[in-house]
DNA sequence: GTCTATAATTCGATAGAC
DNA sequence: GTCTATCGAATTATAGAC
């Protein structure tokens, strides 16, 4: 009676494809992308892509929208929390988005490429004005900073400190002469650092 | 005797089509453009593209190449100069990128997208780790953190605290439901403020 | 559902007239 | 130098067998 459970998550060929497709699309953008590249990554036929999605653009909405998701999904959980303070606040944000680029550095720079791409493709894209504008999140924001500055500003810095590192890190471990490692271990330092600057920031004047 | 001087640059078909390229491709990357709308854009017929420029390829590392400069002159500038502070070099580099970046706002994400495509293509790109690691702005920064701090969080800070609002843009106006004007503003008001912000940075402990 | 083979289209590049 | 017309390669999408 019960409906079956499906356990094994990933091993569906429209599951493969779709990772597959993630792992591609984000890596080299839509343009460069060729849906025979999704295939082999996939271990498929190329007409089964097409049977499973009907196009290369079906495809990549679905994966632009997750990802989108990802990156959305970070200030989500944290910009309406009641009972922290906008310290810890800007902590998790830190922590988190570290966390998650690590693991998809590829992230931030697939989505606002391929947003500047196609502005109107993301023109709906819901409410997010509502999301950061009317957030708990931005309101501590508001009160610490004053009205002396546009609380915008310290938002832009927040997420820019965290995830400018990882846009421009093939240039920054050229320029620096640093290892793989060595990298990470200097976005794990940012944790602490990011936070701290971020209050001085707030404290000024 | 002496060589006949070009006195206008732009009216050149050459010169025509450069200009439509570094437009078009610095909007929409390598990939999603096509030599087409370059010739469209320039006036002309899609073969004349051809026979000044060998191929798109060429055509592409020629812009590319000059996108770059465009965007390490402005560091290029700043970095050894002996007889101002610390705290006036951060002050040129924003200003400078802030004044490069309302008129070219594409730049940073094309530049850093195709480096990410082709690290290959730009790894001899010559000594770039000399240019900073050597510089007398880096030996600044090291001696005002006094090993406290990596100095390369401070290098991406101040190019992150610039470079990132350009890059986010798209994004930023929809969720901080702003007008180009509005953004422009703010990005003037960050002229004066990323100075501060990182004169605290450098002050802290 | 999955494959092979191929149709249909797009796009970079070239031939050749002017 | 500049154009029109077209070729040829690459790539998305589909038809049809299994």
């Amino acid at each position: 009676m019960a409906k079956k459970v499906k356990i094994e998550i990933d091993s569906s060929t429209e599951e493969k494809i779709k990772e597959a497709a993630r792992k591609v699309f984000t890596k080299n953008g839509f343009a460069a992308t060729r849906t025979r590249d999704i295939a082999e990554e996939a271990g498929i036929n190329l007409a089964l892509l097409n049977y499973y999605f009907r196009s290369k653009e079906k495809l990549f909405d679905i994966v632009m929208h997750e990802n989108m998701q990802k990156f959305l999904m970070v200030l989500h959980g944290v910009f309406n929390m009641e009972s922290t303070s906008l310290t810890e606040k800007v902590e998790a944000i830190a922590d988190n988005y570290i966390n998650l680029l690590k693991e998809h550095p590829d992230l931030p720079l697939f989505v606002l490429s391929e947003i500047r791409a196609n502005p109107e493709k993301f023109a709906l894209s819901m409410g997010i004005k509502k999301i950061l504008l009317e957030s708990h999140f931005y309101k501590q924001i508001k009160e610490r900073t004053k009205a002396k500055i546009n609380p915008l500003h310290l938002v832009m810095n927040i997420i820019g400190l965290t995830v400018f590192p990882f846009i421009a890190s093939p240039l920054l471990q050229r320029v620096g002469n640093l290892k793989q490692s060595e990298f990470d271990k200097l976005m794990d330092e940012r944790r602490k650092l990011i936070p701290e600057w971020i209050d001085g920031m707030l404290n000024k004047r």
